[in-house]
DNA sequence: AGGGCGAGCCAC
DNA sequence: AAACGTGGCTCGCCCT
């Protein structure tokens, strides 16, 4: 299809092109940038279609200081209303874009790479770019050949300036397309949810997270002193026996090499289970002190390589803070994923998040959901031992490792409480008599039985669950409580993929919608924050951190507290839900 | 040489 | 056979 552009580069022609944008429905966003990192490249065109088939083309080369230019207020005045919608693909990029060149922020976002992702309900053969989804949508071939040209010349090419308002153009008519699918699988509401939750993240990205270089340094620096000293000792248990080692010295193997290390320990007559995983090697570590070693090397050899020197070089040189990147739709469940680097995984240990810290004059507001699953599975289920738990303040766990063990609330031991802690989680995961017979260590036989007891207690979580499961293998799909949808694909023929999909059937409306109630929060906390000294820094499943200046700390973590249970409450209605949340210099609770 | 993949392990 | 769900990262090994 033809599209007709307009080259704006004069303050008088872009205010003719906001006056008429803001007179429309809906229009058409696009960007073309230098580079891919926003704090490295220049912001060089904004496309607007207010068609599609037509589209100005703002060149902001000829506006100079695009963020203080006050010829732009009116753009930022138009991207900031929630009419008309904006359609752009990916809009993330965009945002970020706008928001640190331009000083805009987007409302009213319709975004054509979520709402495919949103249909595509974790099928996982499906490509999102754009111009896959224009192909799905409107069957038309897109030619992306300009998208790595030269966007820094000084004057750019006609077909440069045609394949930018292009694209522009073409989300419009993918929209139409898209709406048509979203209402007929009923996912509107669901992509109303993304739509909002992308601003959030673009400035979650842009704010980044700060990480004390030299703390993070010295860390890796004793871990590594150690290292040396468990290798050397875990290579001299690995050389007994072996045959060059006598005349040469030690034979030295590399220990990471699975191969190597499984011919070394059968050598010393390790009985070797099927895999060397840790879990496996656990059982075998008192009566092998190699196993124990090789237990310890590896847990060091973790820190060393996953949480090492590499993080150090995703600090930004401008801003001294990691931008991670977040992949607002990471698992088919609705869960975001973080990578480059990956600070949802950062491990727990004191020594590794102190180095997550606020800068000077600022604090953290470190805030978590209280057992979220739970609460969802409770309000789910209907369930009147979760229910009353919940709205008593009881202790769950507590309560749970009463009924299993038949004794009073106040005798149960904290072993009997982390007991029943394992069983209640491992629920959300549709856990069976085999898994939990090797969580605890005690028999099938009991385990079976202990479920038994567990479900006889519980009816209509057992009720609930057993149908989630059913419904799973009927309709080979589920959905959670933003009506975001997850369909399964097994074999009937192959009961490992069916009992996947039966426990996926359980999981995914519990873990979906803890992440719609996450998302939910975060748009809530976007606009609660908006004109304050606070920014959301990280985001990690059940929690978020918010950085703030020091003086406004505890006002800022009463909105926080508040914006995340009106979240939660939004969507759960039997049970209360509990935020906590601690202020601290560092990131740790 | 470098991509793909599995093993192993970190987070929730 | 980890028959307890979702991710990402790094390594060795295999393949082209």
């Amino acid at each position: 299809m033809e599209v007709y552009y307009q080259l704006v580069t004069s303050a008088a022609d872009l205010q003719a092109v906001c006056e008429e944008a803001a007179t429309l429905q809906v229009i058409g966003l696009d960007t073309e940038t230098t580079d891919l990192d926003p704090y490295k490249g220049e912001l060089r065109l904004i496309q607007i279609a207010t068609s599609a088939t037509t589209v100005k083309v703002i060149d902001l080369k000829k506006f100079s200081e695009p963020k203080k230019n006050p010829d732009l207020n009116c753009l930022r005045e138009l991207f900031f209303a929630s009419r008309p919608t904006k359609v752009l693909h990916n809009a993330k990029f965009d945002a970020k874009w706008l928001k640190l060149h331009v000083g805009a922020e987007l409302g009213g976002i319709f975004d054509t790479l979520l709402g495919s992702q949103i249909l595509a309900a974790g099928e996982t053969d499906r490509r999102h770019n754009l111009a896959d989804v224009t192909y799905e949508f409107i069957g038309e071939e897109l030619d992306k050949s300009e998208q790595v040209s030269n966007w820094s010349a000084d004057e750019l090419s006609p077909s440069q300036l045609e394949y930018a308002a292009k694209d522009a153009g073409v989300v419009l008519r993918i929209r139409e397309k898209m709406i048509e699918r979203l209402k007929a699988e009923n996912l509107i509401e669901v992509a109303k949810l993304e739509f909002d939750c992308v601003q959030p993240i673009a400035h979650l990205e842009l704010a980044g997270i700060f990480l004390d270089r030299t703390c993070w340094s010295e860390q890796l620096k004793k871990v590594k002193k150690v290292q040396l000293v468990v290798a050397d000792e875990l290579q001299e248990m690995l050389s007994v026996g072996a045959l060059q080692g006598s005349l040469f010295g030690r034979t030295e193997i590399n220990l990471d090499s699975h191969t190597q290390l499984t011919e070394a320990l059968t050598r010393l007559g390790v009985p070797l289970p099927a895999t060397t995983r840790q879990w496996q090697l656990e059982p075998l570590a008192n009566d092998y002190p190699v196993v124990k070693k090789l237990l310890e090397y590896r847990s060091i050899q973790k820190a060393i390589t996953s949480y090492g020197e590499n993080i150090l070089e995703y600090i930004n040189p401008k801003t001294g803070r990691i931008h991670a990147d977040f992949r607002q739709i990471g698992a088919p469940t609705g869960r975001m994923s973080c990578n480059n680097p990956n600070i949802q995984q950062v491990p727990h240990g004191e020594e590794y998040r102190r180095c997550f810290r606020a800068p000077e004059g600022r604090k953290f507001i470190i805030s978590d959901y209280s057992q979220i699953e739970l609460r969802i599975l409770a309000d789910f289920t209907g369930d009147p031992g979760f229910v009353d738990a919940f709205n008593s303040g009881a202790d769950l766990h507590r309560t749970t490792a009463a009924q299993l063990f038949n004794v009073a609330p106040e005798a149960v031991t904290s072993d009997q409480r982390s007991f029943a802690k394992r069983i209640n989680f491992g629920v959300v995961y549709g856990i069976g008599a085999q898994r939990v017979s090797n969580l605890t260590g005690i028999s099938l036989n009991e385990a079976q039985e202990l479920l038994r007891k567990y479900f006889a207690t519980y009816r209509k979580l057992d009720a609930w669950l057993r149908e989630a499961a059913s419904k799973a293998i009927k309709e080979r799909q589920a959905r959670t409580v933003s009506g975001r949808l997850a369909r399964f694909r097994f074999d009937a023929e192959d009961r490992q993929s069916m009992s996947l999909a039966e426990r996926n059937g359980k999981n995914t409306p519990i873990q979906g919608s803890s992440a719609d109630i996450l998302k939910r929060a975060m748009r809530i906390l976007h606009d609660e924050l908006r004109d304050t000294s606070a920014c959301i820094v990280n985001v990690i499943h059940d929690e978020i951190v918010v950085e703030t200046d020091a003086h406004e700390a505890e006002a800022i973590a009463q909105k926080v507290e508040k914006g995340m249970c009106d979240a939660g409450e939004e969507y759960v209605k039997k049970v209360p839900v509990k935020v906590e949340w601690v202020i601290a210099d560092q990131w740790l609770k």
